[in-house]
RNA sequence: GUGAGUGUAGCUCAAUGGUAGAGCACUGGUCUGUGGUUCCAGUGGUUGAGGGUUCGAUUCCCUUCACUCACCCCA
């Protein structure tokens, strides 16, 4: 029979590592909570054309690499490839647009897209994102930018670049795309293949090209920020200087460019190198004219995505997270064994992670599982404890052995055992 | 989708054209109701799968599968 196994791309994540990640899940809390944004948790499921009308239909994303199929009810769905999508269909779906005040919302979850696997890449892989929508203010650019530097300082990530750009916006980007064009037209043939059929697709993307003869072109061509509108111009100055008076560091990099389509204005990236190939550790950008494109009112937003797993690596020296037990339970003989089962229940209720042994498993061996377990106290009871009325309670780390009697041995227990919690 | 590398014990890895070894882990003993250390012993493998060359292949060749990395793309 064949063996059954995790598909590729999808993997396990362990006792150990799951500890681990949930500190992760919490420090997210507490920075999320701080800057007033609210979770939202969306379906995982979505109807295709919610991804295809806002990623954009020319994007690799949809074109190779969304789990799409069809329903029980023949109409494709997909299993969402990230998540502003769902969470900008669920704002206009739901009416959660607060008159005066822009909605700020965040997520956590997993994300697909059928990709070939390497370091940092995968097919199910989760995402902590954030999303204010219902503002125009760069203010508010500064204000997401300041929450996903707050993240990592708590996470005491170092190694991180904050870089910045403006793509314009439907004003100015077109005409500057003409004007990329015809740069990039004279130099057509010294570009990569990949380069020759974005000519046309999405000329922007080669400023993002990582082929040494592209690399060369892309630094001469015109930039974008110098094709700016008024207004586009305006809003990247107020977002620098309010990054400035946060004292927030951050790199223009008029190269950077997005992958999806519904990005305006202020793009931005947090990026390693310690990463392998995969250096994005948190992208997003400005998304002004997303909400419109999916049927709604004209509704400018901003958001960001972190990749968990890449910040999982990131931090990967700390392994062992494994959660001790406190107590574990050794019965000698079926007797203590049923004496003290009901007891175990009592225990578990106030909060001692706790585990009893075998009966008629020796001693010495259920000694050895409890310190396998990690168990910082292991509490003793055979025949000769059960005579006497009372039962040892053994210290593991200082091997100190003191005796509570049988009668109080729940506020004994909780007595020796919780102060050291 | 393209390219490269790697598949040997539960895990991390050696070795050799003559039917495989270490460390860790596991089990037991040293220690008959007291763990983590030491010392000793033991269990454990169709060397990813299939085919070819050969007297003989785990080793060489081919095919295939899996994993990994990179391209691509992106978080």
């Amino acid at each position: 029979m064949e063996k059954l196994k995790a598909l590729k791309g999808f993997k396990d994540l362990l006792p150990g590592e799951s500890e681990h990640w949930e500190a992760v899940s919490a420090v997210m809390r507490e920075s999320f909570d701080a800057f007033g944004f609210s979770l939202i948790r969306t379906p995982i499921l979505e109807r295709t054309h919610l991804f295809t009308r806002s990623i954009g239909e020319t994007t690799d994303i949809v074109e190779k690499e969304m789990y799409t199929f069809e329903d029980w009810d023949k109409k494709p769905v997909t299993l969402r490839p990230e998540g502003t999508a769902s969470v900008v269909r669920a704002y206009l779906e739901k009416g959660l647009a607060i008159p005066t005040l822009p909605t700020k919302l965040y997520y956590q979850g997993p994300m697909f897209r059928h990709e070939r696997p390497q370091a940092g890449r995968l097919r199910q892989f989760h995402q902590i994102g954030a999303e204010v929508i219902g503002s125009l203010d760069p203010q508010q650019d500064v204000e997401l930018l300041s929450l996903l530097h707050d993240f990592f300082q708590r996470l005491e990530i170092k190694g991180l670049t904050l870089e910045i750009n403006s793509l314009g916006c439907p004003t100015c980007r077109p005409p500057y795309r003409e004007v990329l064009q015809g740069y990039l037209e004279k130099e057509l043939s010294n570009l990569c293949e990949d380069c020759q059929r974005r000519y046309l697709s999405n000329p922007l993307r080669i400023l993002d090209c990582k082929k040494a003869e592209c690399k060369t072109i892309a630094q001469k061509a015109p930039v974008s920020s110098a094709h700016l509108c008024g207004e586009c111009k305006d809003h990247f100055t107020q977002v620098q200087e309010g990054l400035q008076s946060l004292k927030i560091p951050y790199e223009v990099n008029t190269m950077l460019v997005r992958g999806l389509d519904y990005y305006t204005k202020t793009a931005f990236e947090m990026t390693t190198r310690n990463l392998g190939a995969q250096n994005a550790v948190a992208a997003g950008g400005r998304y002004d004219g997303l909400a419109q494109a999916l049927g709604g009112p004209s509704t400018p937003a901003i958001g960001f995505a972190i990749g968990m797993e890449r910040i999982m690596a990131l931090m990967a020296e700390s392994t062992d997270h494994k959660p001790h037990l406190k107590l574990f339970i050794v019965p000698l003989g079926e007797t203590a064994h049923h004496r003290l089962f009901p007891i175990l229940y009592q225990i578990r209720q106030k909060n001692i992670r706790s585990e009893i042994g075998q009966p008629n498993v020796a001693l010495k061996r259920q000694m050895k599982q409890a310190d396998r377990l990690g168990a910082e106290f292991v509490l003793i009871v055979g025949d000769n404890e059960l005579a006497e009325g009372k039962v040892i309670l053994r210290n593991m780390g200082t091997k100190a052995q003191l005796e509570i009697p049988l009668e109080h041995l729940l506020d004994g227990l909780t007595d020796q055992i919780r102060p050291l919690g």
